[in-house]
DNA sequence: GTTGAGCGTT
């Protein structure tokens, strides 16, 4: 199945295909998307991967806190959109 | 043209 992961502190130009890419190599991506302010079509520094539930764990361990074109980046299971803080 | 804790769009 699929499990959505979110990734937080990521640089301005980070893009969907950079997520998906660096993702990638770790397990089995389903989609990437990065964030972007509606209102500017600009970066909000984070995003959401979609990843093979079975590489969800082994991509979290892998990413999580390291550094990501110069970043430090947040990685680890995406909250239910309904249940939102 | 900027910024920096956070959990998204149909």
């Amino acid at each position: 199945m699929v499990r959505t992961l979110y990734v937080g502190n990521l640089p301005w130009a980070t893009r969907a295909e950079d997520l998906e890419e660096a993702f990638s190599r770790y397990g089995e991506i389903i989609s990437a998307r990065v964030i972007t302010d509606r209102q500017t079509g600009r970066s909000r520094g984070f995003g959401f991967v979609e990843v093979a539930d079975k590489d969800a764990d082994a991509i979290i361990a892998a990413l999580n806190g390291t550094e990501f074109n110069g970043r430090v980046i947040t990685v680890n299971e995406a909250r239910p959109r309904e249940e939102r803080a």
